[in-house]
DNA sequence: GATGAATGAGCTTTCATTCAT
DNA sequence: GATGAATGAAAGCTCATTCAT
């Protein structure tokens, strides 16, 4: 679906205050003031609120897909190069896209946009399913260890940079950080969760010693 | 603060709302109907629907106030066992007030409850402090590597439950689980995120191998 | 169903507005204004402002209900003494409630309003099974001709006088009784009506030369 | 005025849908849908949807214009038989349109729009300025009766057809004619309307036994 | 001449809260 | 202490109309 000026003005004007306030704690009225468009603009253009969302997801949830495919089938790369690959497209995917995490993660359990949460579970499917495929290389190779519980793997992945995403505040102040300049701290726990993770799966997948 | 038994009644009928349809998308109509109160009884005795809440999360923070002290001068266990002692009371915690906790992740950033939020991350606070003389006892024994980033460590701990209980729908359908009994499968999410969480936490913590 | 104070007030606003300016024509503000109450009370006390009519409805729908069972019964009475009674009867009706019945003109063909248009149909039906007792008693009698159509003849009875109800204005114009008093007027076309149908009652109904 | 294509187009469906939901219930974008044009043709052709309703009462309303100036010079027919041709005129011409009739049953009662009404009641009068001229024809025959109230005569006329028109649905129910088809239900009615208002009109203007 | 885009005003309804008792 | 009644504010949405092209 092709978006043109006026709705992503609305569709990045509602990502933004639905990422602070949520769903139902953001009003049209908030959202046509911050696209500073017209108020009857987003029921002209979406139809109501709710499909409003449901496009903002729809554009935005292509976020979620990764580019798995060609380096699943990259020569050159081992399966454990393949899973730290990995690890940084999802820490990148939900660090440049923070503002739409937080929609979802607010609005995910949402009982009503049953519309939206299946497209999502879709996607983490697709996810899983090429995913699996480089273990199932690596436990061929012997390089992986026979007994690996996949979707729980994949909660601690995402659950572990999702948790400091949205916590980040407090991990500033405990880290003593607050003076650290915006970006410079963005780039900084980057590192450290693509560290870390690396560590937690290299433990969990690696036959080695 | 003491709660009378109306009071009781109309925090765990909002938590079972907020908990499913957010703050803003839960009424007091909404909430006063779940309770079988009087619509003007939440202003009553809370003042207002903000201050319901506040008073919701006074009440139950004391949930993640864990039993560390006792355990921590415990001479029985060594570090490890403590951690993992710590581990499966983190997962008890979450798991027996999920409502609450959803409320919680729904909540957690919103501009407006600084307070709230302040208290949470008080309680995290202390709770990360404790957990660091633990570490720091395995490090003294040797038991431990020298470098730990706690922070990060427990980002893990409370992301990946997290993660798992706020999507365990999609965990159920993925892993082929939709007709297990509904305690069974608390039970058998338990035992998972225990398993896998000491086996990570072995792995970052333990100095051997 | 009993009305209140607030409840009467608004109907009796919503009546005398709608007569005027139909449904859609007609907002819960200005009903609100007129009948001097809260705009919010019309949502709390009718739900809506379609069920706010359909409560009007259920109220004034009593108007078609006449006086017929008990002088039906009346022995004192003839079959055509009785049909003229019943003329006055509808005469009276119909001129004592004109703002409803301008309503009633105005939304009886409406699509949506089934349950209303329904009422008022069971209304009708009811009536015309008691005035079909009259004819058929006169027609024993003798006094009545055999051939009577009392469907049609009904439209040319209520028919008559709504026509001149809803276009009186016209009427006063073009017979130079613009300077009449309001009740003077009012009684003026009621003994019209009342002579007039009688006569054509007269001509369709009776046996005598 | 002359009326392009499109225009017809307009006012069709705008006669269509205002007869069913009335001015109000009818929104120019229902209009321009079912007319199958731009929406901002309405505003663009007539200026206003309020304009729009005007041009189509000042286009319609030639309907209850009837031919009557050279059946009343017609010396081949006495009074009553022109009588007779007058009210089968009234009969096609409420029938053949009853999408407008319904219109104006539904808005002849609206404050606003005086130019409309005037308008109508101008061409009630002309016509019964001609329908009086048969009557004291009839008189002069000394085949009518003196004293003829021609106003309130009109009234059943019009409002006996008008009645039937408005409740053909009722009409249809409790005379068990629900299967007859349309058209041949028309035909129905209007012998029936003709036969009884001749009858009426026999009686009340001859003079005769 | 014709139209998709845009808009300010208004709609009905629901909201959290307060009032009178 | 407790509650049905009441209310001002704000919500999402639709309206007839106008604008830029």
């Amino acid at each position: 679906m092709e978006l043109n000026e006026k709705q992503r003005l609305i569709l990045d004007a509602a990502e933004k205050l639905m990422a602070e306030k949520g769903f139902d704690g953001t009003s049209v009225r908030d959202i046509a003031e911050e696209a500073g468009v017209n108020l009857a603009m987003i029921s002209y253009y979406f139809g109501s609120k709710e499909k409003m969302m449901e496009a903002m997801f729809a554009q935005r949830s292509g976020y979620y897909k990764l580019q798995l495919e060609s380096m699943i089938r990259d020569k050159e790369l081992g399966p454990m190069a393949k899973m730290e690959r990995l690890i940084d497209q999802y820490i990148e995917k939900l660090m440049n896209h923070q503002a739409f995490h937080r929609v979802l993660v607010r609005e995910q359990m949402v009982s009503g946009n049953k519309m939206i949460t299946d497209h999502i579970q879709e996607l983490k499917k697709q996810n899983q399913a090429l995913i699996r495929e480089i273990i199932s290389e690596g436990q061929k190779k012997g390089v992986f260890k026979k007994n690996i519980d996949l979707p729980i793997l994949m909660m601690t992945l995402i659950g572990t940079i999702s948790q400091l995403l949205t916590t980040q505040h407090f991990y500033k102040e405990i880290n003593g950080l607050q003076d650290m300049p915006a970006d410079e701290f963005q780039k900084h726990i980057r590192k450290k969760l693509s560290l870390h993770l690396k560590k937690i799966f290299h433990a969990i997948l690696s036959n080695e010693a």
